[in-house]
DNA sequence: GTATTATTGAACGAATCCGTCTGATAATTC
DNA sequence: GAATTATCAGACGGATTCGTTCAATAATAC
């Protein structure tokens, strides 16, 4: 009398197991960094996970699609980090100093450095993903930063009249070389407090860019 | 009585066909960037670069050999246009400009585009000729710029306390959100005449933040 | 308990690619 | 001409991977 509804919410049967789910993806996630796309066997994605291979494809109907879930997977992270607009408008130099210094953290971070490993060794596979992962992190970034500067720059805190370039030279100095160190898989030249100081430098030059101030002014 | 040296100069027999030479780098490269490493199977460049299999392997041992040795000529086109410093120290805006479309040129080029897919693709499979790369590539170019503007500011023609700093965010400025953008395998948000406008914008932010009076000042 | 589904471990045929080899022809030096 | 080397077209054994299948076992709902 309680369910007779049509979709009963707990199929009957053993369920699957959510954990090997992430232990398939975690496998071939390694693989794929470590040996390129040709490492990703579905035979050593399941010695790896600890699984039995038809349970990998019980999941993932091929190795393809199996690396396109393993992009997928590690594009959704960058959803929450990358794209990332700065905070009251009216704080400026606080707001975006969060942003930059947040930012800078995420580009350093090994969730980004596993991002473009699996960009780069699956885009000829996942191209549809690789391009929603590209909408949804750099580009989305790219065009919050801009809309949140045209705000700004509306409420006379700023003077911008190209709030799309304004948002490409921030993000273009805040990476400086780093954006083609992750490329060629090389850690990023700043680390720690390094970064808190980059982020600093190019804020204020940001703003000195755009008519504001030197702090305190 | 001519050629009596060690050395034969010309050795007897059928020579080398040097147009199959590149004929098998040009099909193993356009394998690789269409599918991947795992595309570039012996037969396959065999037969796209009209060539017997056979042939394929008296150049290269192996195709793991075969696409180091695309990775690696495809490093080589990078050498002569990445690594460009301005020119002479006394025409500070003529000089940057001119650094600045080159390098903006080089970077929506259909060569850039091939050698970010061929790292990207590639990277497992040849690390050291990937950061051999990079080190002449953007590390020369970052590295000769910064030695450039430390001269200009001796010259006391520049404000410029933190050479390599500067020349991280000239470079970061003129790249934008393209760097990223060929990162995920997009082609550059600017062409044409929008480069050199670009330039001309990038290297006239670059000249205030460092204390140049604007044009004709 | 029974029914149902997930998972295992292992095997299977098919396909693919590797790297080598052969026998023939082409291009060059002498 | 003879000798030498490059190239071709194709075949070969061996290895690897694919994707499927099977019977047996485990976990859950009823």
């Amino acid at each position: 009398m309680t369910k007779t509804r049509k979709k009963s919410p707990v199929p009957p049967g053993r369920p699957q197991d959510p954990d090997k789910d992430a232990a398939i993806l975690d496998a071939a996630a390694a693989l794929l960094f470590q040996g390129g796309p040709q490492g990703v066997t579905m035979e050593a994605v399941a010695a790896r996970a600890g699984v039995s291979k038809a349970t990998v494809y019980s999941r993932h109907p091929n190795s393809a699609e199996l690396i396109r879930a393993v992009v997928r997977r590690q594009g959704e992270a960058i959803i929450g980090h990358f794209a990332v607009t700065p905070g009251s408008v009216t704080h400026l130099r606080e707001s975006l100093g969060d942003f930059a210094r947040e930012l800078l953290v995420f580009l350093s971070s090994e969730e980004h450095t596993q991002l473009v490993r699996a960009v780069g060794a699956a885009r000829s596979l996942a191209s549809d993903s690789v391009r929603e992962i590209f909408d949804n992190g750099p580009g989305l970034t790219l065009s919050q930063l801009a809309r949140w500067l045209a705000s700004a720059a509306a409420a006379g805190l700023l003077d911008c009249p190209q709030p799309t370039r304004s948002a490409e030279l921030l993000m273009g100095m805040l990476s400086g070389i780093d954006l083609a160190r992750a490329l060629f898989g090389l850690p990023c030249a700043r680390q720690g407090a390094a970064i808190a100081e980059h982020a600093d430098y190019v804020v204020a030059a940001f703003l000195h860019l755009h008519g504001v101030a030197p702090r305190g002014g």
